[in-house]
DNA sequence: CAGTGGTCTAGACCACGGT
DNA sequence: CCGTGGTCTAGACCACTGA
């Protein structure tokens, strides 16, 4: 016989402030409350700040807190699910859906990007920003890469750039099939541009949403959208509104 | 006294720190390479040691970087494409899928599952572990969470739990009709347990995908999977097996 | 065993938001 | 201006891996 292991597993001091803390926020704060300053709930723990940040860390990706610079901690909402498919698929810009045009440019897209859209090396592509609100607060910031290729039409617009011409090559588009779209999801930080859109600090975790748009077999435009991870639940499927009551997830069962 | 301040960079230290390392891990490292270890890159760099590991960090969750205690910091290999959903709607246990039964077990769900199931307060759902293995290193942990109405001839087999039963409940769940599946992603943190299937540490970031089966129009099965996030890039879509050359997040454009 | 990454401390200063 | 969270330092010890 002889290892009977009681295993007294260490538990990082960091780790179970987090289990304390996310109890605390269920039992004893509201959504949008105020927690204590970092320096005075540290103190109360009888940890360091730093230890006491490890913690909240965790909450704030969790989606738990929000903790602003110069603001302070707040107890944060249950994730908001937002819709990235339906079962139909569309092209971007369809009628009604989230998203509203910012700008657009004409640049060479990222070698990864032109490796997708099988263009020349060297060619530019129109460069669309957008950008998805809901429930009033800021969700995500796409960029949306278009070859010339796949909106013939353009040469009668007047805008050289921005919104105006940001809608009008999203109209061109969907004159075309749409035969499928491929999508992947992964986890990534937020890049400057992106953090600032989205209300954030960069390299907050985002999920980041690559969406390739396929119509007569070709690749016809490939999306790039960063979804702040914190506040949202990325949803695919029929019913995208169902409300799901929190991630079961990091909770005990 | 550390701040040196002839640079006019108001960018955080850690944030150049992951440029630069970024940029090596491209041209001067070939993935497995093994890093020299903190204390001597955060000399190497002037800094303390706190803050080469905020630049780690990120790359880490970037998925460029690989950690492992007592061992050292490697190279990380480019994101595996992880199929999550076909065209086809599948069951669970469809044949030739990736999820390997671990075991099956009798408890009661927590809260978020038993309200996605509708069963009643206290009532036990048949709980089965499953891993899913990609490449040949550990990708997922699913539970999976079925309840008695879904599998009513499973009286007759004598395995009261272990992995024999949990093939048992997934083979009666594949008699019926499948209506639809809902998913929905979203960032999460390994619980102790997903992290030991996951072989990394409690706390690490995973992608939860949380699917719901549907058929006859009610909720037949609901599961929960934790994605290692930072070696899986979650595909959605047709072509799935598509090669997609690198994230094109966190480069600059 | 030696070496690695993981945790933790007790300070300090900075950047930002609101008053 | 003050108070907040964000960054940074220079140590220390612990837990794990592999020889």
């Amino acid at each position: 016989m002889g290892t009977t292991q009681l295993e007294a597993a260490p538990e990082p001091k960091y780790w179970h402030l987090k289990t304390v803390l996310s109890d605390a926020l269920d039992s004893e704060f509201a959504v949008g409350e105020i927690l204590p300053n970092e320096r005075d709930l540290a103190a109360r723990f009888g940890v360091a700040r730093a230890t006491l940040r490890q913690a909240l860390e965790q909450l704030e990706l969790e989606g738990r807190l929000q903790r602003r610079r110069g603001v302070g901690t707040t107890v944060a909402p249950p994730r908001m699910g937002v819709a990235v498919a339906s079962t139909d698929q569309d092209w971007p810009g369809a009628s009604g859906d989230a998203w509203q045009a910012v700008d657009c440019t004409s640049d060479e897209p990222p070698t990864a990007i032109a490796g997708m859209l099988e263009t020349a090396p060297g060619e530019s592509v129109h460069v669309l920003r957008r950008t998805r609100v809901s429930h009033g607060q800021p969700v995500a910031a796409e960029l949306l890469y278009v070859p010339s290729a796949s909106v013939p039409d353009l040469t009668g617009i007047d805008a050289p750039s921005g919104a105006a011409r940001a809608r009008a090559v999203v109209r061109e588009l969907q004159r075309f099939g749409l035969d499928g779209q491929d999508r992947a999801v992964e986890l990534g930080s937020a890049r400057a541009d992106d953090a600032k859109e989205l209300d954030r600090l960069p390299g907050a975790p985002v999920l980041v949403v690559t969406t390739r748009y396929l119509s007569d077999g070709v690749t016809a435009a490939v999306s790039v959208a960063t979804y702040r991870a914190d506040t949202c639940r990325l949803t695919f499927g029929d019913t995208t509104g169902v409300e799901i009551h929190h991630t079961p997830h990091t909770r005990a069962s």
